[in-house]
RNA sequence: UCCUGAGUAGCUCAAUGGCAGAGCAUUCGGCUGUUAACCGAAGGGUUGUAGGUUCGAGUCCUACCUCAGGAGCCA
């Protein structure tokens, strides 16, 4: 703006003596703080200004007779969100809301926001579609800054988790000539002439690099133009995708529940303040991440049905001659298991059968169908930690996914469904290595075949079986913060009938 | 794409077919421990848009627009 008033030189150079966050280390210190007003009460000649600073919010205090007349009608004179640099004396008092309080001794005003036109976002309620229509303003709200942080420490974890474990970073392409999987409704748009898309996933460009470099992975925003609009669904969202060669889906499911283990611990170490914020229930994700034997299974089917289908749940021919590949694949997992709930899709089946029976499901599951969506709220909230459903009949899924050996109408995948109803957080599958069988699987899907000869390229030139999973940060945002919406845990959400701000 | 619901003050919401209302926000006044402070006063309206029914429509009817969340599909 034009009307910003000239800085001291002392003010723009210092760096501010503390952050809010870090004021329980000051007390009895006078500390210099940079940041702006989030709420002033006053009570006749007392004010009680809340400063926030992106690290948090901490109460001062203006006695009329404390401080000049004109640092006074100064603070008096603040309007929600102006920006203001302020000195004063850190005091820990039980009355204010955060136990330590500002004793204010000067006040800076960097821009007064005008009475004219004041914040438009109030500490009383609003509703969804004014703040998403002011979301670049509702991003200063203690909740959402909270959830900004959970979700920074959700994506360098899952980072983290790949590059200690040999995993080597290829970001895959995000301008694409065809449609990876052609199921999706992509984003076209025009590449000097010809059609491109946006990526609906990168994982096909993950199984050349695999077969590269031997475990890698992928980060980066992937599009979807199909019309969804529910709360699981943004059009633009960002996904972690690893993929390993010589790993089946035994050594996927290891994997995905070693990786979300330690995400769902990262989370616990550094962010108990930011969950409390937000009112996330922290037993919940500390349940995800003990030990096996504490895991609570919520429902007699489970124990009824797992022995139903002994042969669903054992590992394939191929997996045991893979075995080793398995545990090199997911490094660590032993040291942390907690043994997530394993449901081969039959077992979930006959979970939800006897749900429907004692009126649990409002429809019946139809055999064969995929699960829908209160078809996995169902399943996932009858366990305490994520649940994987493997071996969906190979008909409802991607051409790409391996058969199973011992059953070739199932394919070998698997989903990972979140606790408490939030829904599959992951999808992964072993991949097809046979060149005939994946020529064969294009062709019935009616996809073009010159589009994925580079891929078939991978079966021709020294083909192994290779595994692989996706993961939607937003998903995994939204369970282990408990949110009811995905469009809060990403900046700047893109949603179907949403691309502003 | 289908189903359901909602559009009234800057915001959140009231208003049997019969005078357009409240709280918050803003402005002014009061209060030396407030906790989304409180108390008093003031300003603030083309009831989403276009038609229709009626003596009279925020309210009933039709179409459209916008938004919401559910199905399908997916992470």
């Amino acid at each position: 703006m034009s009307n910003l008033p000239e800085l001291e030189p002392k003010s723009v150079t210092n760096p501010p003596v503390a952050t809010i966050a870090s004021l329980a280390a000051h007390v009895g210190d006078t500390v210099t703080l940079r940041g702006w007003l989030y709420n002033i009460r006053s009570s006749g000649k007392l004010l009680f200004p809340s400063f926030r600073d992106g690290t948090g919010t901490i109460q001062g205090i203006v006695p009329k007779a404390a401080v000049s007349e004109e640092v006074f009608e100064r603070v008096k004179s603040l309007t929600q969100e102006s920006s203001i640099i302020v000195t004063g004396r850190v005091r820990a008092d039980a009355r204010a809301p955060s136990g330590f309080e500002l004793d204010v001794e000067n006040l800076e005003i960097v821009q007064l926001v005008p009475e004219s036109a004041p914040y438009p976002i109030t500490p009383k309620e609003h509703g969804t579609d004014f703040l998403m229509e002011h979301r670049h303003l509702w991003v200063r709200t203690p909740r959402q800054s909270s959830i900004l942080r959970i979700r920074a420490t959700i994506m360098r974890a899952a980072q983290e988790y790949f590059d200690t474990n040999g995993f080597v970073r290829t970001d895959p392409p995000i301008l694409t000539p065809a449609a990876c999987e052609g199921t999706s409704t992509l984003f076209e748009l025009d590449y000097f002439g010809d059609p491109a898309f946006l990526t609906q996933s990168g994982q096909l460009y993950m199984e050349a690099t695999a077969l590269a470099l031997g475990k890698v992975y992928s980060f980066g925003p992937t599009f979807r133009a199909e019309k969804s609009k529910t709360r699981r669904h943004l059009t633009e969202f960002w996904m972690i995708e690893p993929e390993v060669a010589f790993m089946d889906l035994e050594g996927d499911m290891d994997l995905a529940e070693a990786f979300l283990i330690h995400i769902v611990s990262r989370v616990l170490e550094l962010h108990r303040a930011d969950l409390n914020v937000i009112g996330r229930d922290i037993a919940k994700l500390e349940a995800v991440i003990a030990p096996s034997n504490q895991s609570v299974i919520l429902s007699e089917a489970t124990a009824g049905s797992e022995s139903k289908d002994p042969d669903a749940s054992k590992p394939s021919d191929t997996a045991q001659s893979l075995s080793a590949a398995k545990v090199e694949g997911a490094e660590g997992a032993s040291a942390a298991r907690s043994a997530f709930p394993r449901l081969s899709y039959d077992e979930a089946h006959a979970m939800l059968e006897s749900a429907f029976k004692d009126g649990k499901l409002e429809a019946p599951h139809i055999y064969g169908d995929d699960l829908g969506s209160p078809d996995e709220t169902y399943l996932s909230s009858q366990f305490d930690k994520p649940v994987m459903i493997h071996r969906y009949p190979a008909a409802s899924k991607a051409f790409y996914m391996q058969p199973d050996p011992l059953d070739p109408t199932k394919a070998l995948c698997v989903d990972v469904l979140a606790p408490e109803g939030y829904g599959e957080i992951i999808g992964g599958s072993q991949r097809v290595d046979s060149y005939d069988l994946l020529k064969a699987r294009i062709l019935e899907h009616g996809l073009p075949l010159s589009a994925f000869e580079w891929y078939l390229d991978l079966r021709r030139y020294g083909s192994v079986p290779h595994s692989g999973f996706g993961m939607g940060i937003e998903r995994a945002v939204a369970w282990i913060c408990g949110l009811d919406h995905v469009r809060e845990t990403i900046p700047f959400a893109r949603t179907l009938n949403r691309i502003y701000p």
